[in-house]
DNA sequence: GGAGGCGCAGACAACGTTGTCACCGGCTTG
DNA sequence: CAAGCCGGTGACAACGTTGTCTGCGCCTCC
C-alpha cells in the first residue's frame, strides 16, 4: 500500500495537496475543518489523506501557533503508588483540557529535577506540575514571564512565587501522633524520611507538637530519621528496643516507612500508627493518617490550567486536610 | 482571542544574535557546541543567552532534524502498581537514550488508546512502548513504515507485525493452580479479569491446563470472570460456598482479584495463591505466581531503542518467566 | 608573490504548518 | 450597467531552528 518513501519521511500537506489536485492552503483548511471549503473538494483531499496515511505534524502546527497542548509533570518516582496516584489525577484534568502528558521522575535529586523541567521546557509545554527536589527554583523566572503555568504539589518551591498545593503533614502527623498517645503510649517512636525532604520535616515537626502538647519530653533516642527500608527499620528497633526505655508505639512518616516497619517488627508487639494510606492497609489492620494523592492532582492540575485559561491573581496557595483512618494497629494500650 | 502573552513571548537566537551582535547562525553553532567559533565571540554568546534566560526551541529544531527525543507509553493506567512499575523501567531506559517520555492511560479502552497513540504520532514521537487495550492496530501501518519504532508490551498487537514482550501467562497459572493440587485441593476456585483481556484468558487456559493435568474437572460455576472488585468477589465466594460441593482453595487471576478476593473472605478459610505480587503481599503471606513489570518495561524499551539505533531484523517476540513465590496461603490442605 | 589553506562569520534556504491577503468568476444590489 | 460582495481558492510570508554555501581576512608554502 501507498509508501513508496523512504523510511523516516512521512507524507506532508504538500504530498496530500499534489495528490488531490490542490493547493497546500486547501489541505489544511481541512484538516482544521475551517470553513470555506466546497464538500466535493474536502471530500477529495479527505481521500488523499486516507490514501497516503497522512498525519499533522503537531509540532510544525505549533511552532506557529505557540501553544502545544502538553504539560509536563515531575514527580519522586512515576512508580510509587503515592504519586503514581498524582499522576493519574493529572492525566484526567489535562485529558479533559485537551493536553498531553510528559512525566518524569527525580528522584529526589535537585540536579536531575532541573534537567526535566528544563527538558520540559525546551519542548514549550504549555505548563508544569512539579513537585520539587531542590530547594531554588529561580531559574524557572523565565519561564513564568513567558506565560507557562508552573504549580507545585505536594512541596513548596524556593525563591518562586507560584501556585502551590500542600498537604496538612503537620496537622496530620500530630493528628496521628496524638491518637497514639490518647491510648497511653508515652514513648512513641518515629520513623521516616531524612528531615532534609519537606513533608519529613514537617510530619516530624507535627509529631513534635503532639508530644508536646500532651506534656511528653522529646527524645531524639526514639527518632529514625531515613528508616524507609526493612533493613534500617530494623536496625533503629533493635536500637531503641534495646533502651533503658524501649517506646511502646511507632508513629511512621510515610507509606514506605509503614511498611519497612511491619516488615521488621517481627514478633514485636509495638501499637503502630503511620502517615500515608497504602493499597492493602485495611487487610494490615494498620491505622493511617491518610492523604489523598488524587486530590491533590487533581486540584494542582485544575490551579494550573486555570492559569493557562487567562488566571492571572496572585499566586495561591492550598493546603489540603488529612484524615485518620483507625484500623487497629493504633488502638491498644502499652504491653 | 487573547493570543500572544503579555509580558513578551520567549526570546530565540534572534533576540540572542542582536545582544551578542553576532549572526545567527553564530548563535546557533554556540548553542550546538559546533567547532569553529572563536571563544571570545563564544563568551560573549553565552553571556546574552544567560541574560534573557533563552531556551532553544525544541520544536523548532526537530522540525529540521527529524527526531524529538520523545517517545510514548500507552498503559492501562499510570496509576496502577504494576503499570507504574512498567512506566519506571521505561523511563529508566529512555533517560539512559536522551529521550523523555509522553505517557497515557487508555483504561482498557480501545478509542481511548487510539486516540492516545494518534496523539502521540502527531507529535513525532520516536518510538511507542504500548499496553494494547484493541485488538486491531493496522492502523499503526503507516507510522511503522515511516520508521517509528513500536514495541507492545504485556499483550500482542493485532494485524501488525511489531515486537512483543510477554509474559508466561499460561504457564504461570499452570503452575499457581498446581501449586494448589498438589497440597491436596480438588476444588479449587478461578477469580480473575473477563477473558475478554488477552493476559486473563492466557491464565484461565493455564488454570484449566493444571485442572486437565491432575484429571480434575473444569467447573464453571467454579469461575467468576470479572471479580476485581471487593463486592464482585464477595458475591462469587458466597455463590460458591452454597454449592453442594464448594472450593477449598482460590487462584485469582491478578493482583486486583487477589486484593479483592483477601477482603471478601472475611472469616472464611480458604487456601489461595494468586497472579501478580504487590507490595505488602510478603507481609499478608499471599503466595503469589510473580511477574516483574520492571524487567517487562527494560525489556520493551531496550527493543524499541534497539529498533530507533536502526536494527532492522524481522520483529521479534519475547516471552518473559514468572516465578511462583509460596508464602503460606496456599501451603495448606483442604479444610 | 600568487595559490591555496585555515579560522571564523554570515546569507539563505529549507523543515511543515498556519495567518494574511489577493484573486477570480458569478451573483446580488442600486 | 457598474459597483459591490461572496464563496472558494491559492501565493506567500512567517514561526525558530539547522545545513549548506559563500565571504573575508590572514598565514603558509612553493
Amino acid at each position: 500500500m501507498g509508501g513508496r518513501d523512504g523510511p523516516g519521511s512521512r507524507p506532508t500537506m504538500k504530498d496530500v495537496a499534489l495528490l488531490a489536485g490542490v493547493a497546500l492552503k486547501t489541505v489544511s483548511r481541512v484538516v482544521n475543518e475551517e470553513p470555506g471549503v466546497n464538500p466535493a473538494t474536502a471530500v477529495r483531499v479527505r481521500e488523499a489523506i486516507e490514501r497516503l496515511g497522512y498525519r499533522r505534524n503537531e509540532g510544525a502546527r505549533l511552532l506557529r501557533s505557540g501553544r502545544t497542548a502538553s504539560i509536563g509533570l515531575v514527580i519522586e518516582d512515576v512508580g510509587d503508588p503515592f504519586y503514581s496516584g498524582l499522576f493519574r489525577a493529572v492525566e484526567d484534568v489535562a485529558r479533559r483540557h485537551g493536553s498531553l502528558v510528559f512525566a518524569g521522575s527525580s528522584g529526589e535529586d535537585p540536579v536531575r529535577e532541573r534537567e526535566l523541567v528544563l527538558a520540559f521546557c525546551a519542548r514549550r509545554v504549555d505548563g508544569l506540575v512539579v513537585v520539587p527536589a531542590g530547594e531554588d527554583h529561580a531559574y524557572l523566572g523565565p519561564e513564568l514571564a513567558a506565560g507557562m503555568g508552573v504549580v507545585f504539589a505536594d512541596r513548596p518551591a524556593g525563591n518562586l512565587a507560584a501556585d502551590t498545593v500542600l498537604v496538612d503533614n503537620r496537622g496530620g502527623a500530630r493528628a496521628g501522633t496524638a491518637h497514639l498517645i490518647s491510648y497511653g503510649h508515652r514513648r512513641i517512636a518515629w520513623l521516616g524520611d531524612s528531615p532534609a525532604i519537606f513533608t519529613a520535616a514537617e510530619r516530624l515537626r507535627g509529631y513534635r507538637t503532639a508530644l508536646a502538647e500532651a506534656g511528653l519530653p522529646y527524645d531524639p533516642c526514639l527518632v529514625a530519621s531515613g528508616a524507609t527500608t526493612t533493613e534500617a527499620a530494623r536496625a533503629a528497633l533493635d536500637r531503641m528496643s534495646a533502651l533503658a526505655d524501649p517506646p511502646t508505639a511507632i508513629f511512621t512518616g510515610n507509606g514506605r516507612a509503614t511498611i519497612a516497619a511491619l516488615r521488621a517488627l517481627g514478633p514485636r508487639r509495638y501499637a503502630l500508627a503511620g502517615f500515608d494510606d497504602f493499597e492493602p492497609a485495611d487487610l494490615l489492620g494498620v491505622t493511617v493518617v491518610a492523604q489523598d494523592p488524587v486530590r491533590l492532582g487533581h486540584t494542582a492540575a485544575g490551579l494550573l490550567f486555570a492559569r493557562l485559561a487567562g488566571d492571572r491573581d496572585a499566586p495561591r496557595e492550598i493546603v489540603l486536610p488529612t484524615r485518620l483512618i483507625p484500623r487497629g494497629s493504633a488502638e491498644r494500650p502499652p504491653a
